[in-house]
DNA sequence: AATAGTTTCATACAAGCGTTTGAATTGCAA
DNA sequence: TTGCAATTCAAACGCTTGTATGAAACTATT
């Protein structure tokens, strides 16, 4: 077996168990059980567990933020460089919607540990997510051009809460799914993406100002 | 030292601990050092180190639960019977983003503690968790009463909505802040809560069929 | 066909984990 | 003070983890 044949390997089955099961659960032991390949492959290939998962990490942080930006490039070419807000957003949640609640398992596997990764913050992970600021930085510049009045914190609190409703819409989808007794249909992934992006554009076009005040009660 | 007094130490060291270090990564000797008790006075008054996660988790979900509870019916009893929504969702996302965001960190625990048991799910807690449903169910209710007109979806699509936001605020607090250079103020705890409470209710009275239905570009 | 360089494999290792044990210590009633 | 039960403690247990090793198997060039 070649080289990237083994290495291909080891990679895939690490992200199909990352992407149904915590990090602290899976061992070296699973992954190459599951790659089926020898316990020493991922040292010999990787060097060490934590390099193999940043590797992992890295690579198909790489391949989102190029689906995301290539839905953020057309909707704005298709505006003549200002795009609806709307289609900002729904090229930032859309693809991990999208990758997640697919059907088919296997090509979700990538959106789900990626969807993993963000939530369930391991050390090697964490050091290396830097690069997920600059990406969404991106989005932020295409949001201000898109509403050019809206104050800076505005915008970026609009950006939060996107990626807020899309992330838990895919981890607390159980949740979701028992406390709606299934009146809440996930599978249909083109209605879930429509209700987030109306949901997030809705809170950025809101008064930055809420006219009524939080009251405070009972907090000594 | 009393039993109560050892019992005590370990729940709140493990609480302490547990806000701020992933599961995976707290042992059972972290514990007892930070509680500054033998090594096995866990397994001697809780019985297990799950056992002492569930205790743990059981006792502060009550005690986060009342405290919804308590401002969700100081708010109806204010309607005569029927809320303002804006108050509803105040009642669910004010107690734990108050406690989150709460300069306090001795106070801030417990609340730590609760939004990563509910995102980074542990076997152990994941078995208990049937008990989040039905209060949650709660707030669907409430919800519903001061929304009679609101198709029961579009109520749990909101509650979940809510719930999102305010745990994205409290988890990736740190990407906020950076990615909006400090332009949002998370100390500003009221006026976070201001800005969730908003945003979750313009999500929830906005029409329950968005009129733009989303495109799927580019899915083979 | 022989050899040099990769890659695989079974196995072992040290370290860390949760848990158990049995003796020492403590606290309290008689 | 004596005696008994409850609690603490140091030490060890068995197990799992990530990693290292050296021999075996494979690949490819000459």
């Amino acid at each position: 077996m070649s080289t990237d044949q083994t290495r291909l390997a080891i990679l895939t089955a690490a992200e199909r168990l990352y992407a149904d099961h915590s990090f602290g659960d899976v061992t070296l032991r699973d992954i190459v059980s599951e790659a089926q390949v020898n316990l020493a492959a991922v040292n010999y290939h990787f060097g060490s567990k934590d390099e193999l998962i940043a590797e992992l990490y890295v690579s198909r942080s790489i391949a989102l933020n190029r689906e995301r930006l290539a839905e953020l490039k057309a909707a704005e070419e298709a505006g003549n460089g200002r795009a609806e807000i709307r289609d900002v957003i729904r090229a930032l949640v859309g693809p991990p919607l999208r990758g997640c609640l697919d059907p088919d398992r296997q090509r979700s596997a990538a959106a789900r540990f990626m969807i993993r990764a963000s939530a369930e913050s391991v050390p090697v992970i964490r050091k290396i997510k830097t690069r997920e600021i600059g990406h969404l930085r991106q989005f932020a510049e295409a949001m201000q051009r898109s509403l050019p009045e809206m104050p800076a914190a505005d915008i970026y609190w609009g950006l939060h809460f996107a990626l807020a409703m899309s992330h838990e819409t895919i981890n607390a989808n159980e949740r979701l799914q028992r406390l709606s007794g299934g009146a809440c249909d996930l599978s249909d992934v083109n209605g879930v993406i429509a209700r987030v992006v109306e949901a997030a554009t809705l809170a950025l076009t809101a008064p930055s100002a809420p006219e009524r005040a939080a009251p405070s009660p009972s907090t000594p």
